[in-house]
DNA sequence: TATATTAGACAGTACAACTATCCATTTTCC
DNA sequence: GGAAAATGGATAGTTGTACTGTCTAATATA
């Protein structure tokens, strides 16, 4: 198919299409003359992942890029995969430490203290460690006590998220399609959790207090 | 103090502070002469509240806006508070329907499954429906077969999830104390309990795939 | 009183994510 | 076979967000 088609099944602009194609998010169709291309489903395919992920989960298209890239890349390697799309996070820091001097691996002391605690075995270059630090750091400097112990329920409960993450990951068997797979559930799934906890917290919040006589905004 | 010293102990630029201050996510001071203002530790302290919001969690700063007015004004009900503040996510949709005509309750039907088979009692017009049910039409988009009832481990995960942060509430009385932290709990925790979900899934996938002889990115 | 600060207004910058225009080709349809 | 339409690739322009810098009249400070 040529670009057209590519956008009309996709409904994406045009010109957005080669936006992505310039920007690497697209690999480029096989070329059959000077002005023409041609695409095929695994194009129209990637367009919907790229839509998926800066539109539902809203990574910018540089991370888009990182994760699609490892997940083409690596798609032997699940493990190794997940390791490299974990590293994406919003637009915040990260970046900025590796121009300092401190390349990966910052020190996350409260996160090690946790991945301890819970017995797990997770690599020292894993960035959701810093993540986990540099929350626990922003909450105390706006006075609320909470450390990594106080996050050990929180961490029980993600690690049986986790179980069922990797049980539907079992049920593929194409390291292909189990590669793809295993990023959309972690990053399109997050919106989708958070959601549940808001709605868990709603419910909560009218179960202790009174829930019957207040205006909804 | 005035701004030069708001800006020593908060960090945040000169410049920045006056464009919160325009933006109005940070209150005026109270002015003592033409070219005079005198801001406090209530100023300090939202300053941070504003950075924590903007920078950890990503927040834009029209969304850290909301949620800051959101927080001060209904800091007597915190039921409320929550259903304000949850409406806010990241750049994406949710905003441009209200345009179109449908107001703020989308039809959700899969949230709605969900919820109640949860047996949760939750306003129809929380945000968090949307998002579920749009985080399940893209995946299905996408060739994953997923649905409400997929979701349902993960929405007792969920709930469990949101007794720990209500307990956490409990043991604050002060209601405007309380209402600040039902914000920084719900928000500036999402990086943390996202991360604790990627420590988990790297743990769990090495304990399933054997961990042993892979090359970390 | 000379020098530094300040509030407030406004213009300018940097970057991201598109969007539009051009042009030299192919295609396609008649 | 030839005119109209579409295409790929390059480049320029637009929009929106989050600042950053400059200016001015008015204090504050030494």
């Amino acid at each position: 198919m040529r670009i057209s088609e590519l956008s009309r099944l996709s409904g994406v602009p045009n010109a957005t299409i080669k936006y992505y194609l310039r920007e690497g998010l697209l690999p480029p169709g096989r070329s059959t003359a000077a002005t023409q291309a041609e695409y095929d489903e695994a194009h129209l395919r990637r367009l919907r992942l790229i839509r998926a992920l800066t539109g539902v989960r809203g990574l910018s298209v540089a991370s888009a890029r990182s994760v699609l890239d490892a997940m083409t890349e690596h798609r032997t390697d699940l493990h190794q995969l997940l390791g490299i799309a974990f590293g994406i996070r919003p637009p915040e820091s990260g970046t900025p430490d590796a121009a300092e001097g401190r390349p990966p691996a910052g020190s996350a002391p409260e996160a090690a203290a946790l991945v301890d605690a819970m017995g797990w075995s997770v690599s020292e270059q894993n960035p959701a460690r810093q993540a986990v630090d540099e929350t626990l750091r922003t909450l105390r400097s706006l006075g609320i006590a909470y450390d990594w112990e106080t996050l050990l329920p929180y961490a029980e409960l993600a690690e049986r998220t986790a179980r069922h993450d990797l049980d539907h990951l079992e049920t593929v068997t194409d390291p292909l399609e189990k590669a793809e797979r295993a990023v959309l559930l972690t990053f399109l799934l997050e919106p989708a959790l958070m959601a549940l906890r808001r709605l868990a917290q709603e419910n909560e919040s009218t179960a202790r207090h009174g829930g019957g006589e207040h205006t909804q905004a």
